[in-house]
DNA sequence: AATTAAATTAAACGCATGTTTAAATCATGC
DNA sequence: GCATGATTTAAACATGCGTTTAATTTAATT
């Protein structure tokens, strides 16, 4: 059980692939399973479920990022004079990393997240919170750093409208990335989406 | 034919809701109907087909909200000084007008447009467009007088992140207005979310 | 080599969906 | 009041889904 790829590897990989384009629900077994070239119910077989399949997907990628995620914010709160762009700048690389699962990891991952937060509303909420609420408080916490003037309630707000910048900007992202490139005629890339959106979601969070 | 509702208004006005509680996909043809009181078989023969229905709900509130929407940016177009969030305070107005249809019209038109971007990818876009893409090409245009320091490529991708920002607050929001009431202990409506998403979208779409 | 456990396979199951059919009912104009 | 067209109805159709079953093949262990 060296080099060869697993029938559960070879099932994870078509699933995300497909998922990313497609959505969960869009998404059928029956595709995974062809497209992966081995049978329908070895996903049951290994998973158990179709929803058991699509948190181990997801949760492949979360504990690759999570952790890098959290280094970055450690190295954040060590910084003097902190801004919220900057904060927003130390995604970049976590991200950046998802291509050790997978060369097109990045744009991956990022439209997974978007499909689970349309989707499955509450499930994947839950599961990240529990496995992975105490990164995701250190944001919270640094947020309110470099944003003083932000009550509670503003910031819990916009918190929401950021990850819905970036949810959306992937759901639609490809469809869009089509439409920005026949009309400025350039090559455009998951990568300037994001250092397109950052400044957006910046600027909004920090709005007075 | 004066003041008693037809099937075909009856179909509109149960499909609306379902379709606004929770999205296209998930509302089958069986609920409405039955909700409706009306025959399973009456959808097809009044709308010719669910696809058909989807659209005849959204261009209902479309035609409303649209014109609406016209007439405030050309109050907006001889403004003098005009700023990005003036101009996205046009909105509430023909948002308020919907109540014309539907006491809840406005919590509803915007989650229908929530659900109908992210779950109907390029159909709806190309339909508004082709239906009121003069509106939308005016607003773009005002847009670029209140950031003449953005250039086509920036103005493109942040229009689109206000967009999502919008139907993401709409899509999740009932579940966050659910959460920040239980986090803040008082009473938030789909007015308090507008309210909070507006200086965030002019924020984010200001910035340099 | 024989035994046992793990993995794969083809087929079927049960269910829900959108759509279509054909008969029954209703309303309307002559 | 009857005939005609529009509408409503119950039932079935065709399809696709996730899941389960039971038999077969593969791999590992003794």
């Amino acid at each position: 059980m060296a080099a060869r790829i697993t029938t559960q590897q070879k099932i994870l990989n078509a699933a995300e692939a497909l998922f990313a384009r497609d959505g969960f629900e869009q998404t059928s077994l029956r595709q995974i399973t062809h497209e992966a070239g081995v049978n329908l119910a070895s996903v049951n077989y290994h998973f158990g479920s179709k929803k058991a399949l699509i948190q181990a997907v997801i949760a492949r990628y979360l504990s690759v990022f999570m952790p890098a995620l959290e280094e970055q914010l450690n190295e954040a709160e060590a910084q003097k004079d902190l801004k919220t762009q900057a904060l927003f700048e130390r995604f970049k690389l976590p991200l950046a990393k998802l291509t050790q699962i997978n060369k097109r990891g990045p744009d991956t991952f990022l439209r997974l997240l978007g499909f689970a937060y349309s989707e499955i509303q509450g499930h994947l909420r839950k599961y990240t919170q529990q496995e992975y609420g105490n990164v995701l408080q250190h944001l919270l916490q640094l947020l309110k750093r470099t944003n003083p003037h932000l009550d509670e309630q503003q910031m819990f707000w916009r918190l929401h409208f950021v990850l819905g910048s970036v949810v959306f900007a992937q759901v639609s992202g490809q469809a869009l990335i089509e439409i920005a490139q026949a009309e400025f005629n350039q090559q455009i890339g998951a990568q300037d989406v994001i250092d397109q959106l950052i400044p957006f979601v910046s600027g909004g969070l920090e709005n007075s």
